[in-house]
DNA sequence: AAACTCACG
DNA sequence: ACGTACGTGAGTTTC
């Protein structure tokens, strides 16, 4: 027997939308949630019904007149959340990959084309099942059409179901009859006013008795209860209106029937769809292609045939890829041989130890054992563009040098989009591409990597996909750097940015570890007094790490106000207890618990587990990670290290130079202000700042509208918190937040400052409206942030956006000009052969580990070097230290 | 894995 | 009316 599925795509995809986090998304920024939600139930029912047909309906509504009533109702359900509304064209072409017909008619509501379908279906033979969100449906139950109603019950989604018989027993009336109590009711979630003060309960006793509303009209003296008659005898245009709302026509006219739909099993778990998918990176759907069907395009589906002695030939949908083992003489003669002008190139290691390698030649890619450094390096001849991802991983084992001719896939990813941090060659080929190859997980998960690895299959994958994707997106990702304004801004700053990392990654930084732990040892002791301390005050046993535990303790037990909220309860941190610290002494004991056990675990624990058999902590430097452009720091993070207390800085400690060398820091004058006045071209901003060297007494003065004299330290602090502000995008609420004044007062501050500097104002102003018609914004040397968040309805995600797009220009500007004096820092040093490096960077600072003997030469190098390394209107300016460490250097 | 807190610029 | 500062990474608890 034929079984027809209708399914109502706007009320699915609504629930899924609010069902599900919006914070879902595609690696474009696209909005996926309601998809998402769609295609869990969509597979959930497949696979429970099992239809033979299939056919999806959706609201397509009619600008024409219709009547004044509908007109009204119309007009509060008109706004559908554009991060919603955004879905459904990506939606309909899913559906259309999975071969389903999608129903739609101008002027009518998917309710309708649902109705209709079903009793076409009815007559023709079909067995008929309806999926949908909305109880409204429910009247078109019969005996033999099911309505299912997904339900979400303690995070699980379940089905209702309801044949005519069901409808009665839950609600006493039939589905027809549902109608007329709908009428009576209305609902909200539909915007059928109904009559007022007639209810579910009241509907269905006035529906039982009479079974419609004429017939209750009719005999409207005799109606119950008294509130119910009055209403309903005033309101009987409107009972009657709604009704006709609420009614599903049955009878529109489509260019379809039933039997014009259809579904295929291989289609709707087919390659198209998988792929689509995979590229909106929704990874809980396709895991259902992979259990669901062993037909599907998943990662075990491509076979691969052994052949005679080269090994074997693989095959990527789409595109064969021919993999053999070669020696060294071999791939080079191939390459000379193909007059390809660039070849990807994939470093295979084991162990971190450099134990092969994979040449893209096109389609034929040669996968080589040679471990020898020396060996590998004669596969890259200067002739020919070598194009591979992550580079600076690879520069000491390879021995590569800023002179070759190299394409970096990872960082061209990333300035083209740097939301996205994911690098995979999977990802990226499907993105760049379009094409579809097994991923790191399936070709590799959980094996261990030996030196037998080159003969597993799965892993000779790996090794090629990586050098042949690297192959494929050169020119794809140049071309695209080119048309986005971002090619001198690779080679300028970001490629030549990778060796100089790659040489801080190599040096590290020696620790003392005896210093750490003796330190360590020392707030040991503190901790534990204060842990006793606080037991004692709070009367009992409990961990005071545990914020939960914490916030109940002082909350509820000792009743001290609590501030802010989090998700789950009360929130404990540090600028909620700093307000309560006079109320309990157990509050400041907690602060300094707090600060104690963070230095401990953090930076005394933290890093001696990272310091090496060298004496030095090598940390990593990520260079495709921050949204605008900034270095960040791993494993360890050494750009937190503690600062701003007295006790944490004795961390700084710590960080020493090798014997017969000093640290030698710089760090920038408020390089973000400096690059805001010199973008802004604001007058008054680049006069202060050429003017004197106190940026915030200067703001002090003109904001506040004071002689220097009468600065005071309070007034310079507020005037450097409206600084900040202004460059974090400003807000009244988050500078009164920070200041502990009113919003009214912050926002005086911030008019007054917007008054004195105004052309600061239009250019934050412009940059927003910018980023609103083009959807980024660029920084001074042409580095992208998308910023997606201006599209949003949400209030609080777009002004995060337009705060982003005032920020982002300012502080992506910085971190091309500290990239730049970077790269002069190493250029120079490297120039002079000077045994002094560069072994920090610190987003506004520079460290350098001098030679003795170099000290007054590379303060002035540095010095220059920094200074120099842009062109502003303002000057840039730098304070140098010197020291024994990095405590001593600051 | 997510939430919370806190270290830095 | 909405509920906030911008950019990171790591350790701990809790689900």
């Amino acid at each position: 027997m034929s079984k027809l599925l209708l399914i109502d795509g706007n009320s699915i995809m609504n629930r899924g939308y609010f069902a599900l986090p919006n914070t879902l998304t595609a690696p474009d920024g696209s909005h996926t949630n309601a998809i998402l939600g769609f295609l869990n139930i969509f597979y959930k029912v497949y696979e429970d019904e099992k239809p033979t047909h299939i056919a999806v309906a959706f609201d397509v509504h009619a600008p024409t007149f219709r009547h004044k009533m509908y007109e009204e109702y119309k007009g509060t359900r008109h706004g559908m959340d554009p991060e919603l509304r955004e879905q459904f064209p990506l939606m309909k072409d899913i559906l259309s990959l999975m071969g389903i017909t999608c129903m739609e008619k101008a002027g009518f509501e998917a309710d309708d084309l649902i109705g209709t379908m079903s009793r076409q279906g009815i007559d023709n033979g079909f067995e008929v099942t309806i999926l949908s969100g909305d109880r409204d449906l429910l009247q078109l139950a019969t005996d033999s059409v099911l309505v299912r109603i997904p339900k979400t019950k303690g995070g699980k989604t379940t089905v209702e179901n309801y044949y005519a018989s069901d409808v009665e027993a839950e609600y006493g009336v039939t589905p027809i009859e549902f109608i007329e109590m709908k009428g009576l009711m209305g609902d909200t979630s539909d915007n059928i006013p109904g009559v007022q003060g007639i209810g579910p309960k009241t509907a269905s006793q006035i529906i039982q008795k009479y079974h419609t509303i004429e017939a209750a009209l009719e005999d409207i003296e005799n109606v119950k209860p008294n509130k119910a008659r009055e209403n309903l005898d005033k309101m009987r245009d409107m009972a009657l209106f709604s009704r006709d709302l609420a009614t599903i026509k049955l009878d529109v006219e489509m260019d379809i029937s039933a039997q014009d739909t259809s579904c295929d099993r291989n289609v709707i778990y087919g390659q198209e769809v998988y792929r689509r998918l995979k590229v909106l990176d929704l990874k809980s759907v396709l895991k259902r292609f992979e259990t669901a069907s062993k037909k599907a395009p998943a990662s075990d589906s491509i076979d691969n045939k052994a052949t005679s002695d080269t090994g074997f030939s693989g095959e990527l949908s789409g595109v064969d890829i021919n993999i053999q083992d070669a020696s060294t003489d071999e791939i080079i003669k191939n390459i000379k041989k193909s007059d390809e002008e660039y070849i990807g190139f994939y470093p295979f290691m084991i162990d971190g130890q450099l134990a092969g390698g994979a040449v893209a030649l096109g389609k034929d890619v040669y996968i080589t054992r040679e471990d020898s450094i020396s060996e590998i390096r004669r596969l890259l001849p200067e002739t020919v563009l070598i194009s591979m991802m992550s580079i600076k991983e690879h520069i000491y084992n390879l021995s590569l040098s800023e002179e070759d001719r190299l394409f970096d896939v990872s960082i061209a990813a990333y300035l083209i989009d740097p939301l996205k941090s994911v690098q995979s060659y999977d990802y990226l080929a499907i993105k760049y591409l379009g094409t579809d190859m097994d991923d790191k997980n399936a070709l590799i998960g959980k094996k261990e990597i030996t030196i037998f690895s080159f003969d597993d299959e799965d892993v000779r994958k790996y090794i090629a996909y990586n050098a042949y994707a690297a192959y494929e997106l050169y020119p794809v990702l140049k071309l695209k750097l080119e048309e986005m304004g971002e090619l001198a801004l690779y080679n300028d700053i970001e490629y030549p940015s990778m060796y100089v990392l790659a040489s801080m990654e190599r040096y590290g930084v020696r620790a003392d570890a005896q210093f750490l732990k003796d330190f360590g040892n020392n707030i040991d002791q503190k901790i534990e007094v204060l842990s006793d301390e606080i037991t004692r005050l709070a009367g009992e046993e409990f961990n005071i790490n545990s914020t939960k535990q914490l916030g109940v303790i002082l909350f509820e037990k000792l009743g001290l106000s609590s501030g802010k909220k989090t998700k789950s309860g009360y929130s404990t941190s540090a600028d909620v207890l700093e307000k309560i610290k006079d109320q309990h002494e157990i509050v400041p004991a907690i602060l300094e618990y707090r600060k104690l056990t963070k230095l401990k675990s953090t930076y005394v624990e933290g890093l001696l587990q990272t310091i090496r058999k060298d004496g030095r902590i090598h940390s990593t430097f990520n260079q495709t990670v921050t949204a605008t452009g900034r270095i960040s720091s791993t494993e360890p993070n050494l750009q937190n290290i503690p600062a701003r207390s007295s006790e944490g800085r004795e961390i700084r400690k710590a960080f020493i130079p090798e014997d017969g060398y000093v640290f030698v820091d710089a760090d920038y004058s408020q390089i973000e202000l400096r690059v805001m006045a010199a973008i802004s071209e604001d007058e008054t901003l680049i006069n202060a700042f050429n003017e004197a060297k106190d940026i915030h007494a200067i703001t002090a003065q003109q904001v506040f509208d004071v002689t220097p004299e009468e600065v005071t330290p309070d007034l310079r602090r507020k005037a450097k918190a409206v600084n900040f502000g202004i460059i974090y995008g400003i807000s009244s609420f988050g500078l009164g937040e920070d200041l502990g004044i009113s919003r009214k007062e912050a926002k005086e501050y911030i008019d007054k400052y917007f008054e004195t500097y105004s052309r600061v104002k239009e250019y934050l102003d412009l940059k927003v409206s910018e980023a609103k018609s083009s959807g980024y914004v660029k920084t001074l040397y042409g580095r992208i942030r998308p910023i997606p968040e201006l599209g949003s309805s949400n209030f609080m995600q777009r002004s995060f956006g337009e705060r982003v797009a005032m920020n982002s220009p300012i502080q992506g500007t910085a971190a091309d000009i500290i990239k730049l004096s970077m790269i002069a820092v190493y250029r120079e040093l490297k120039k002079r052969k000077l045994k002094s490096r560069l072994i920090l960077q610190i987003h506004d600072e520079l460290l350098i580990e001098a030679s003795v003997d170099e000290k007054e030469q590379v303060e002035k190098l540095l010095e220059e070097a920094m200074e120099g390394a842009a062109k502003l209107a303002v000057p840039l300016y730098v304070d140098v230290h010197t020291g024994d460490s990095l405590f001593d250097a600051k």
